[in-house]
RNA sequence: GCCGGCGUGGCGGAACUGGCAGACGCGCAGGACUUAAAAUCCUGUGGUGGCGACAUCGUACCGGUUCGAUUCCGGUCGCCGGCACCA
């Protein structure tokens, strides 16, 4: 008899085992084949490991597991996003050096992932935080800077009431602050700006040859939100001027019954002087300025606006004259900022003419009755009331119009996309130093590489101040410094990086973490890049992956990385949820800590079960019962050593099920369907239990394939039980096709495609020896004329009979 | 509103390319072991009818294609996620 499984002993065992041996450690040798696994590093918070952190984790463990185990070389880093608010605030209320409590949770994040028997290189650990890590940061910063990528503007920003700090659009959830709750207001301060929008076609061409699930490059593409249209130009009547509008419909241009500007729009204040009603005006723009963009949609059922009294504009293309209206249903941040009305045809139009009694025109027909109801569906139909484009296909006018217009010198064909440029300033202590300075004489001026990289200075204290400047403001013997350009009298930045800057490239630093000359070597980056294999969160779909992408392609059109795209493959794993089914959360009190189930179950178990838990795309509940029985079969695992027998070979009735339980489990592993592979394990371990034993041969192969799942045990039992080596230095095991296919098989016999018998066949029979044999098992069940007799080879026999 | 995804036993979930629906696990019931309990092992477990072999219904709902549909097509309802006055 085997000694109890005891997990805490064996499992810390072999931790140590690993980690002298330094087991699974990337290697420089460039001539194997790589494999580059990546999971998204960490935020080490306050609250340690969540339970939802080893899903992804061992999914991807295992895959790293089962391919060094194939030979290849195997990248599989981890390290830390450790920059960021939650920290900042926790060492404002604790008076604790954010670099303390950083320190701190690093050491705790550690201890829990070591406990859990992950195969990470902890020798290439990389920490955001680390100067010689942001030194590379501010680095590209800089490479962005002299490319004219980077740049500082005035502009109303997301400023979040409570964390007194400036928020990029992607972390405005619904008009309150994505991390704490509060609202947000619009506030126009100096900010540093990322030209992403420069790069918006290429992130999007860079979708399609990348091998990313579906929804996540469907995210991307609304993200990025590109539309095809025109730009026309509407002149104003008895002025020079022009009113630029955008559309994606020009061809609609004849059923343009007025236009909209945005509040904001310059003309207002450019013809003051003739709107009669200016004091009208000004005092709906207060009132829009004042809403939030959250209120603005949020009233969006009402629509409010005011008629410019003194200002008429004229449709191009039949001269009519038309009013324009000031509404905030109109944005200044998209298109141009005015747009003209189609109210037929579109529902925001329409409910703004309805309530304001403008004229409506049915340019597309189809609909019922336009002065009803606004018919937008109208991406096909026949052009009405358009002059020269009548009777034309949708398609056709729209081409027809955007050659008029082109010719006639009053519009072009436009492309547009939602995606804004990145507010990169933080007013905030812990992030990364902004390495420029402003010189009064020269404007903003970059660090010279060589003064890389600039450290965060020590501050008496990390509150930002209610003027909305950072902290470090308040550190005039560092903020006063000399111009690098001319030497005369310069301040330095206070504003900090986003959290996001320093996991925008950290997969780059793993491939050389140490590298003192640059963010890594080229032969580094040339032999692991592109990341075959990144896993991480829906809810980094648009901000991560979108900024990281853009920061690689970057660097790749300036020749620093190898690749356009970091990654080749993306995935996403769904969210644990509490045992009630809801998120957990520690007010909801079903918070479940991965510690307390390592120290009762063991980390085995643990991974067995997060594995086994559903389809690893979709949320699933924490079950403590469903831990139990992954431990279970766990304890039966160990209890096979019991039944254990010699033979090197596969016993014959066990043959064809273990060459089929490694094709399934290799591929399984593969395709993110753990709890498949695993099911399929439970149900050979339930034949060897009934056969009553297991040989060398078949546990040999059994343990290997359950390694990368549960590693310690089968390690532990590799050992006792005399296998050569270790398991983990094994190699992959094989299977033959040909010996997955059974000689004979059970299959089903129908009468009208109901099932009436069973019938066991050569797996080879021909469709007539198949036949004679499912009518003898049919017997005299079969009755009347048979008028069909199908045969599908190994899977059903069916007569149709009447 | 738009774009994704999903809907299968008491529960989590399986089902290759259209071919015996419910693998595997949980739970539950019965049994063995035990003074007893726990643990472990064995048996059963979608509904209805039947002592039974079996019959019949059954993959959200309605309809279609097919010898055959959880799978394909059309429509309806519901849930989850994302985006949202984006012109």
């Amino acid at each position: 008899m085997a000694a109890p499984y005891n997990h805490r002993a064996l499992e810390e065992k072999w931790q140590k085992i690993w980690d002298e041996e330094k087991a699974f450690a990337a290697t420089d040798d460039y001539s194997k084949p790589k494999y580059y696994a990546l999971v998204e590093f960490p935020y080490p918070s306050g609250q340690g490991l969540h339970v939802g952190h080893p899903r992804p984790y061992t999914a991807l463990d295992i895959v790293a597991r089962k391919r060094r185990m194939q030979g290849y070389n195997v990248l599989y880093p981890m390290g830390w996003d450790a920059f960021g608010l939650p920290t900042e605030n926790y060492a404002i209320q604790n008076k604790i050096h954010p670099k303390v409590v950083t320190k701190n949770n690093v050491e705790r994040f550690k201890g829990q992932l070591h406990a859990l028997g992950y195969s990470f290189d902890w020798d290439r650990e990389v920490n955001t935080t680390d100067p010689e890590y942001y030194h590379w940061t501010q680095w590209i910063f800089l490479k962005l800077f002299s490319e004219g990528l980077a740049y500082k503007t005035e502009m109303p920003i997301n400023w979040c009431t409570s964390c007194k700090v400036g928020l990029a659009n992607e972390e405005v959830v619904n008009g309150v602050c994505e991390r704490c709750g509060a609202p947000v207001v619009r506030k126009v301060k100096s900010q540093w700006m990322l030209k992403i929008t420069e790069y918006a076609e290429k992130l999007l061409e860079g979708l399609e040859d990348v091998d990313y699930i579906e929804r996540v490059k469907v995210s991307q593409r609304n993200w990025i939100g590109k539309s095809q249209g025109a730009e026309v130009d509407f002149p104003i009547a008895g002025k020079d001027e022009k009113l630029t509008v955008y559309t994606t419909r020009p061809d609609t241009l004849f059923g343009a019954t007025y236009m909209v500007v945005s509040p904001e729009h310059p003309m207002l204040d450019k013809y003051k002087d003739e709107i009669k009603n200016w004091d009208e005006i000004v005092a709906y723009r207060e009132q829009a300025a004042r809403k939030s963009d959250f209120e603005r949609s949020e009233l969006a059922k009402e629509k409010t606006g005011v008629e410019i009294d003194g200002l008429k504009a004229i449709d191009p293309v039949n001269d009519k004259e038309i009013p324009v209206w000031v509404s905030d249903y109109v944005l200044m941040s998209y298109g141009t900022g005015a747009i003209m009305a189609v109210p037929a045809h579109d529902t925001r139009d329409w409910e703004f003419a309805k309530k304001f009694n403008l004229p409506i025109i049915e340019v597309v027909a189809g609909g019922e009755n336009v002065q009803e109801e606004a018919y937008t569906d109208v991406a096909t139909g026949k052009l009405v009331n358009s002059g020269f484009l009548d009777g034309l296909e949708v398609a056709e006018a729209k081409q027809k119009i955007i050659e008029f217009l082109e010719e006639k010198k009053i519009g072009k064909g436009k492309t547009n996309f939602k995606l804004r440029d990145w507010v990169f300033s933080r007013q905030r202590y812990w992030g990364e130093p902004i390495p420029i300075v402003n010189c009064e004489k020269c404007g903003y001026v970059a660090l010279p590489e060589s003064e890389l990289p600039l450290q965060l200075p020590e501050v008496d204290s990390y509150m930002p101040t209610d003027t909305g400047e950072s902290p470090l403001a308040a550190m005039t013997d560092w903020v006063n410094t000399t111009c690098p350009c001319c030497g005369g009298p310069a301040k330095r930045e206070t504003d900090t990086m986003p959290q996001w800057a320093g996991s925008s490239w950290y997969f780059l630093r793993y491939t050389d973490p140490k590298n003192p000359d640059a963010l890594a070597s080229k032969e580094a980056l040339d032999y692991w890049l592109p990341v075959d294999w990144y896993n991480g969160g829906m809810e980094h779909t648009t901000l991560h992956l979108l900024y990281s992408r853009f920061w690689h392609r970057f660097l790749y059109d300036h020749k620093v990385v190898p690749t356009p795209e970091p990654y080749q493959k993306r995935t996403s794993h769904g969210m644990i949820l509490g045992e009630n089914g809801e998120k957990m959360s520690k007010s909801r009190g079903n918070v479940v800590n991965p510690d307390d189930i390592v120290m009762d179950y063991g980390a085995d178990t643990l991974r067995t079960y997060e594995m086994f838990i559903g389809a690893f795309d979709l949320s699933a509940s924490w079950s403590e019962n469903g831990v139990k029985g992954c431990r279970r079969f766990l304890e039966r695992v160990w209890k096979l050593q019991d039944i254990l027998v010699d033979g090197d070979s596969y016993r014959p009735e066990f043959e064809t099920k273990m060459h089929q339980l490694i094709k399934k489990v290799s591929s399984d592993y593969e395709n993110l369907k753990y709890n498949t592979a695993i099911a399929a394990m439970m149900t050979i371990l339930n034949d060897f239990s009934k056969d009553g034993n297991i040989n060398r041969a078949e546990f040999e192969t059994f343990l290997m394939l359950l390694n990368p799942v549960a590693p310690h045990i089968t390690e532990e039992i590799w050992d006792a039980c005399g296998y050569e080596g270790r398991i983990y230095q094994n190699t992959w095991p094989e299977y033959d096709e040909s010996k997955t296919v059974e000689n004979t098989i059970e299959i089903a016999v129908q009468i009208n495609g109901k099932t009436r018998a069973t019938v066991t066949i050569p797996t080879d029979a021909d469709k007539d020896a198949a036949i004679a044999a499912g009518k003898e098992a049919l017997g005299d069940k079969l009755t009347g004329n048979i008028v069909k007799e199908i045969y599908v080879p190994g899977r059903i026999i069916n007569i149709v009979a009447k």
